[in-house]
DNA sequence: TTGTAAGCGTTATCAC
DNA sequence: GTGATAACGCTTACAA
């Protein structure tokens, strides 16, 4: 059976291009094209053939050639802070997955701070990606590539406060975390809270803890000035907190019982860690004596005793936002807010 | 002032290619070409004006076009099991930055067991990138795919122990760091140790744990075969090994000495936080009654008390090398082991 | 050293 | 709906 002229470059490996298929299907190059493509509905013969011939050849589309004349790059470019960080490497995670399923893939940029984002998005955006989505650093200011480069691509900016009408937004609604969190506590008893809030971008923070007393107000609970502070999101700073608010230890405690707060809010995880060292210390339990919450539901969150109740970032939705706002193209901006889960474990609830 | 006829598609917006570039500079595209890609030595007046027309132009080279046409895509595929993973999500960072300084980029591929793995690397492959680095999933087997991409482009395989003959590989030393861990354990006058170990993959951990009483031989320290067991990288693992090791509290381990080390090295930093908890629970103080080696040197070790001495992966080292092995093309794998590096903080040391 | 021109493999355009 | 053909923007023989 002698082989159609040009039919088969050592069938099996990679390097079959679309003239072998066409040559072994007997039709042109520009009809494979359209069926590998999807852009011819039928699946009469002639399609059969197509795909039949493609796997024959183990052919796979050059993504170069493609992207060359198409414009169309199959790659969505994404910066973060770094990869240590915990939304990140969540985002990470779930974005990997969802582009892959279109067959797109990810093209990564890490940066911590302003220039080094900028630079990123300037190297990502020469390659063409079809999509561009940004974790912009603590305290970094993208406004003005965001706004220059948001003409070319869509962009999508997944926390942080910068706003922009060119550039969509994904992020984590807060002021509803604070709300759910409040009212999680009020529901099993407590009736005075103190907030260990975390320190960076000080807007953000300001913002949540004026959600913080409003809602205290809105249940009527008790908290002090003295209880709340802003702080670092470590381990010692919980710790130092706990030992701060209850360092008398438990006997006292019911001498003067409003001097101490029932429940603590820790804006992240590893300050609730903290503070539960600080309790187990002091001699006091959890939770019958005080509730717990942490924020950002670490893995480790599960393995403390009790484990801790935390706040899950809604990592999946934002992810299938982005992803959905990417493929929505650059002339639909908007911006979406979406509430964290409230895990409750062994911290706030007694058995 | 006239310009030269397609001297300018409006010069600012990025979609200046090379034929305006030599326009501009009045030269041929193949100067301009060999100019920017540095395939040209000298800094004359030539030179000069390519780049100073490039940069008013905002030019800069079309990914896809270049290449299409040298089969160089400057991308490096990279295969994590997941970036939540520590040393993934610490290799994602150091390599980032690395390949960045050649203006390459890194096109990100997550899979959590073989399968995935496999899919990742063709997709990757059908890329065209220029080298693939991979963390293979545990349990995985990718002999077989290995072997294959193999002979098309340069591969580095970090950790693991599948060997091949065709792929680079570059791992952590983890005999060394049980060799370091306990010499240094030594030096601080342990005499008996217990050894928390890991208990996945099992060969390698079988391996470690050979190597642990190698090493209690050579120093003629004691073990017991009940203090030390396999078991899940949990805080809680490491709360409920030490309180089963320790938990008669301080004042019957001065009756029985030489029931209970005085020193325990766990597989990894959240085992040992564990342990520091059930430690502290029971009484007993750190470093004083007892030591303790994490492995991972997590960002939380620097943040209990004490701080907890840790060996830290040589993740730089490890970047650097893949890097290396990459630009050395696919001709000739080799196989580096590198030591990691024991920080040393208060949970070994007084003072 | 420089310019000319031929591709790289694909998709879009245009006839049919 | 299909096939021929012209781009896409770049690199690299080859010729000058």
């Amino acid at each position: 059976m002698p082989a159609k002229p040009m039919a088969t470059p050592a069938a099996g490996t990679s390097s079959a291009s679309i003239t072998n298929v066409a040559a072994l299907a007997n039709v042109s190059t520009a009809t494979v094209s359209r069926v590998l493509s999807g852009k011819r509905a039928k699946d009469d013969d002639i399609a059969r053939r197509v795909r039949a011939a493609a796997s024959a050849l183990n052919y796979s589309v050059n993504y170069a050639a493609s992207a060359l004349r198409s414009d169309v790059t199959n790659t969505i470019g994404l910066i973060i802070p770094s990869a240590t960080e915990s939304l990140s490497a969540q985002l990470l995670d779930e974005l990997e997955q969802l582009v892959d399923v279109e067959s797109q893939q990810l093209l990564l940029g890490i940066g911590r701070d302003q220039a080094t984002q900028t630079e990123r998005m300037e190297s990502l955006m020469a390659r063409n990606v079809d999509g561009l989505i940004i974790i912009a650093a603590s305290g970094a200011d993208l406004a003005a590539p965001l706004e220059r480069f948001a003409q070319q691509t869509p962009i999508v900016q997944v926390g942080g406060r910068q706003r922009s009408f060119r550039t969509s937004m994904v992020s984590i609604d807060e002021n509803a975390a604070m709300e759910m969190t409040v009212r999680h506590l009020v529901s099993s008893g407590v009736r005075s809270v103190a907030y260990l809030a975390g320190k960076e971008v000080s807007f953000e923070s300001a913002e949540l803890f004026a959600m913080f007393h409003t809602q205290m107000r809105s249940y009527s609970l008790a908290t002090a000035n003295d209880w709340n502070q802003f702080g670092e999101r470590t381990v010692q700073r919980g710790f130092h907190c706990a030992m701060r608010l209850f360092g008398y230890g438990r006997e006292e405690i019911t001498d003067d019982f409003r001097a101490r707060p029932d429940a603590l809010i820790c804006c992240d995880d590893t300050v609730a860690f903290g503070a539960m060292i600080a309790l187990d210390t002091i001699g006091l339990r959890i939770p019958q004596d005080v509730r717990i919450v942490g924020y950002g539901d670490s893995p480790l969150a599960a393995t403390t005793m009790p484990q801790l109740t935390s706040l899950r970032p809604p990592v999946g939705q934002i992810a299938a936002e982005a992803r959905r706002l990417i493929a929505a193209g650059p002339a639909s901006p908007a911006h979406i807010t979406l509430p964290p889960q409230l895990v409750v474990r062994g911290s706030t609830t007694v058995g």
